[in-house]
RNA sequence: CGCGGAGUAGAGCAGUGGUAGCUCGUCGGGCUCAUAACCCGAAGGUCACAGGUUCAAAUCCUGUCUCCGCAA
C-alpha cells in the first residue's frame, strides 16, 4: 500500500519502520524542527531522523489544516494514512482523503485512557495491565472504531521509559497485522463503548509534585509513571529533590508527619512517611547534580532526621 | 546567543589567594564468639582542559570541552 506515515516522538519510530519495510512510504509528516532543550538548539524529532535515514520525503506543517499542505497530501494520492503519536489533529478533510481512511496506534486498551498521556497515567493509576489498540480514526479524540487489540502486563519495576519502550515494539507488530488485514480486506471494525472512556491527558507541570499523604503505592507509582520524565520531585530546605526509585519500607518508628524523615539509613536511602506505610528512597537526584543510589546520595549530602518534605 | 548550577581520591561532597580536606569504600593491623560495629594505620589527586594575572592559583581573568536543572 501507498503510505503517508505522520508521528513524531521515539515511540512512533518503530511503526515507521513497519511500514517502511513492508509498504510504500511516501512521505512523513512530523511536528516542525523547534528550538528544544539546553541552549535551545533546534533538534530534529526522532520520526524525522528515522525518516531521512530511510531518505524519505519530510513534511513539517505547522497546522496541518493549512490548505497549501492538504493540497500537497492531496497529490501524493496515498492509500492509507498511518498516524502514530504525532501531536496534531487531523481535520476532517484529511481524514476523509484516502480510499482506506487514517488508522492510528494508541498507547492504551481503549476506550480507557484517550489522550495524550496514556501510559504514563496507566502507571500511575497503579493499573497491571495495558496494551496497544489499533483504530480507525475520527474527529474525536481517540473515539474511532477499534482495529486490533494486544494486552501488555505493567510489571512492578516498569517505569514510563521501560514500557513505552516494550509498547512501541508491541504497537508496531500491531501495526503491522493491521496493514495485512486492511490489504486483505478482512480488517474488523469494532465501535468503542464510549461510556466506558477514560481520559489520560497531558502531564502537567506540578503532576511530579509528591503529596506526602497519599499512600505509599500511590506515591511508588507516580514515581515510576513519571521516570524518566518529568520525574516526581519534592523539596529539601527550599531545593528541588528528585525522586527516582522508592520502596515500600518495613520498620516500626513513632509515627511522624506525612512526609517526614524517619530515618536515614546511610547505604540504602531516606525513610519517609506517607498517608500509609513507610517508604524508602533509593534513587536521587539533588540540584544541579546526576541521578544516583541513595547510598551515594548519603555519602555526600546530610539529611536531617525529622524534617519534614515539602 | 533563552536562564542558571556543576566538573577536586574508587563513590558522594566541602574547600573563594598561602602545606589538598570530609564521609563512605579499598588495603594492612588491632579488638571481638561474631559483624555492615568499634580502635589504629596506609595507599590513592597533574583540583575537567588550555592560556593568563601573581612571590604564590582548586580559588582571580580569558577561551574550550563535558555533565545537570529550569524555561520552551
Amino acid at each position: 500500500m501507498r503510505i503517508v506515515f505522520m508521528g513524531t516522538p521515539t515511540f512512533a519510530v518503530p511503526s515507521l519502520q513497519v511500514c517502511i519495510e513492508h509498504h510504500e512510504v511516501l512521505a512523513v509528516v512530523t511536528q516542525p524542527d523547534r528550538p528544544k532543550g539546553r541552549g535551545n538548539k533546534v533538534i530534529f524529532s526522532p520520526v524525522k531522523e528515522a525518516a531521512l535515514a530511510a531518505t524519505i520525503p519530510v513534511l513539517q506543517p505547522i497546522k496541518v489544516k493549512d490548505p497549501g499542505f492538504i493540497e500537497e497530501l492531496t497529490k501524493l494520492s496515498p492509500d492509507l494514512i498511518v498516524v502514530v503519536a504525532f501531536g496534531q489533529i487531523l481535520p476532517k478533510q484529511i481524514l476523509e482523503m484516502t480510499s482506506l481512511g487514517c488508522i492510528n496506534v494508541h498507547g492504551s486498551l481503549l476506550p480507557h485512557y484517550r489522550g495524550a498521556a496514556p501510559i504514563q497515567w496507566s502507571i500511575i493509576n497503579g493499573e497491571s495491565v495495558t496494551g496497544v489498540t489499533t483504530m480507525y480514526m475520527d474527529v474525536g479524540i481517540d473515539t474511532g472504531d477499534m482495529i486490533l487489540k494486544k494486552e501488555i502486563p505493567i510489571h512492578k519495576e516498569d517505569t514510563y521509559g521501560t514500557l513505552q519502550d516494550k509498547m512501541s515494539y508491541s504497537g508496531a507488530k500491531v501495526l503491522r497485522q493491521t496493514l495485512q488485514l486492511i490489504l486483505t480486506k478482512t480488517a474488523p471494525r469494532e465501535k468503542q463503548n464510549h461510556e466506558e472512556a477514560t481520559y489520560a491527558p497531558m502531564l502537567q507541570k506540578n503532576t511530579g509534585h509528591i503529596r506526602w499523604n497519599q499512600t505509599a503505592e500511590e506515591i511508588i507509582n507516580l514515581i515510576r509513571g513519571l521516570d524518566p520524565w518529568p520525574c516526581a520531585y519534592t523539596f529539601y530546605h527550599g531545593e528541588m529533590l528528585k525522586i527516582w526509585k522508592a520502596e515500600v519500607f518495613e520498620g516500626s518508628y513513632e509515627q511522624g508527619d506525612f512526609g517526614q524523615v524517619l530515618d536515614v539509613i546511610k547505604d540504602k536511602g531516606i525513610v519517609v512517611k506517607t498517608g500509609t506505610s513507610n517508604i524508602i528512597l533509593t534513587e536521587l537526584q539533588a540540584q544541579g547534580g546526576r541521578r544516583m543510589s541513595g547510598s551515594d546520595y548519603l555519602r555526600g549530602h546530610t539529611v536531617d532526621k525529622n524534617y519534614v518534605f515539602e
